[in-house]
DNA sequence: CAGAAACGGTTATGCGAC
DNA sequence: TGAAGTCGCATAACCGTT
């Protein structure tokens, strides 16, 4: 792992650094994150190109190793044109408990910091060091802590951004990848920022991106200097005034730990596209009480139910359905999932994709006193927690309900 | 009392991010 | 030229209530 010990004075990562006073938030992002958990974890792998995705055949890819990103691999690149660039690669199945387990230590490494940490994804984070100061030493001094940290304890490398807000550290950290620390100063903010390209600001997309290029703009520089009003024009209010508040770096948001979740969903691509309405059903069960066991794996029950299709040509339709109780129970998601299923008219549509989302998300000890008295709903309910049980026993996969062992030991 | 306007909830779609 | 799985947010239309 000699590569990891970055921190000399000689490399050129840390040699100019510059001011870091104020600059009080760290993002911190892991390098090619599942990709690295896979090497770290099979040294036959070191060096070589690995891509992480499911499926060769209709899957994208999630993660890959700076070796096959040199040839053109991308993350949410279709895995059959990855591999068309890449075709010696080694291509890894996702492990995505693996993944979440490194996260955990990673997460636990910035709570010995600071308690302000606010999780992005898997694989990275703010942390807002500002009360770690005087302890640890200065913004930047932290930031190779952490990396040393990481490095030595899990194995894989990460890149660090420092900066006064969110905004720029984020931004700050595409400049340092890979295994680097980048710093922008509070006052070199704008010169930092206003040479980027416009897509470079959060929220501006492929779509965003267009619409203003046509007004002439390109670089984060042209979104200041461009009335609200032009903007707004074009892609509305909220996020034209969002846009150009990015663009003089004003970022007023504070790093906040323990964000609740606002929806919880499970969604599925087939293997091959699917009209049979019995094997489609079987699937949205299969879904149902996946979503379920994760509504009550997290004390919550939903109000609404979302169920999404997406047909082999791709058009996607959404329908959802708000029920009288919150429920956290598979067999009542099933039931409304099945409901909006047979609302929309897709006979011998060839499906492509199905997915379930739960939104309208609360505790569950807050639910509605009126279920007490539901003796048919509490049943099921006593019936899953049951399977809760086991399925924590002896895994998930062997616990489910009968229509679906039968049919997937079928096929 | 009819109707306007405000409002909150619901439903559907689209975009963007990782 | 093929397109995952999970999320959040904005918008718009519609609805019933006030």
């Amino acid at each position: 792992m000699g590569k990891f010990n970055s921190s000399s004075p000689h490399s050129s990562n840390n040699r100019v650094r510059g001011d870091d006073r104020d600059c009080n938030i760290l993002h911190v992002d892991m390098d090619a994150f599942y990709a690295s958990v896979e090497v770290r974890d099979n040294p036959q792998l070191r060096d070589k190109q690995v891509i992480v995705g499911h499926g060769a055949s209709r899957g994208v890819v999630l993660s890959a190793t700076y070796q096959a990103r040199a040839l053109g691999v991308r993350a949410a690149m279709p895995m059959s044109q990855a591999m068309r660039i890449a075709p010696q690669a080694v291509v890894v199945e996702p492990r995505m408990g693996a993944y979440r387990e490194v996260s955990q230590n990673v997460m636990t490494i910035f709570e010995s910091v600071t308690p302000l940490v606010q999780p992005l994804s898997l694989d990275e984070a703010f942390l807002d060091v500002s009360g770690a100061i005087k302890l640890m030493g200065k913004p930047s001094v932290i930031g190779d802590l952490i990396r040393q940290r990481i490095a030595t304890e899990q194995g894989i490398t990460c890149s660090v951004g420092v900066a006064p807000t969110m905004f720029v550290a984020k931004l700050a950290t595409n400049f340092a990848k890979p295994n680097g620390l980048h710093v922008v100063p509070a006052d070199k903010v704008l010169e930092f920022l206003h040479p980027l390209p416009l897509g470079a600001l959060w929220g501006v997309g492929e779509k965003t991106a267009m619409q203003l290029e046509r007004l002439g703009l390109r670089t984060v520089a042209d979104i200041a200097h461009t009335p609200v009003k032009i903007l707004s024009r074009v892609i509305g209010d909220a996020v034209a005034q969002h846009l150009v508040d990015l663009s003089w770096g004003r970022d007023l948001r504070s790093v906040t730990p323990d964000v609740a979740e606002k929806s919880i969903g499970a969604e599925r691509t087939f293997e091959e596209d699917i009209d049979d309405v019995e094997i489609l059903l079987a699937q949205l069960l299969d879904l149902s009480s996946k979503l379920a066991a994760r509504l009550r794996s997290s004390n919550q029950v939903a109000k609404t139910i979302t169920l999404k299709v997406r047909s082999a040509d791709f058009t996607t339709v959404t329908r959802s359905k708000s029920l009288e109780i919150p429920t956290d129970i598979g067999h009542e998601i099933y039931i409304t999932g099945s409901q909006l299923f047979h609302g929309l008219d897709l006979a011998r549509t060839r499906i492509r994709l199905l997915g379930l989302r739960a939104t309208g998300l609360r505790q569950e000890s807050q639910r509605s006193v009126q279920l007490a008295f539901n003796d048919q709903i509490d049943r099921w309910r006593e019936a899953e927690q049951v399977m809760d049980k086991v399925a924590d026993k002896f895994g998930q996969s062997l616990v489910k309900p009968a229509r679906l062992i039968r049919t997937e030991t079928e096929t």
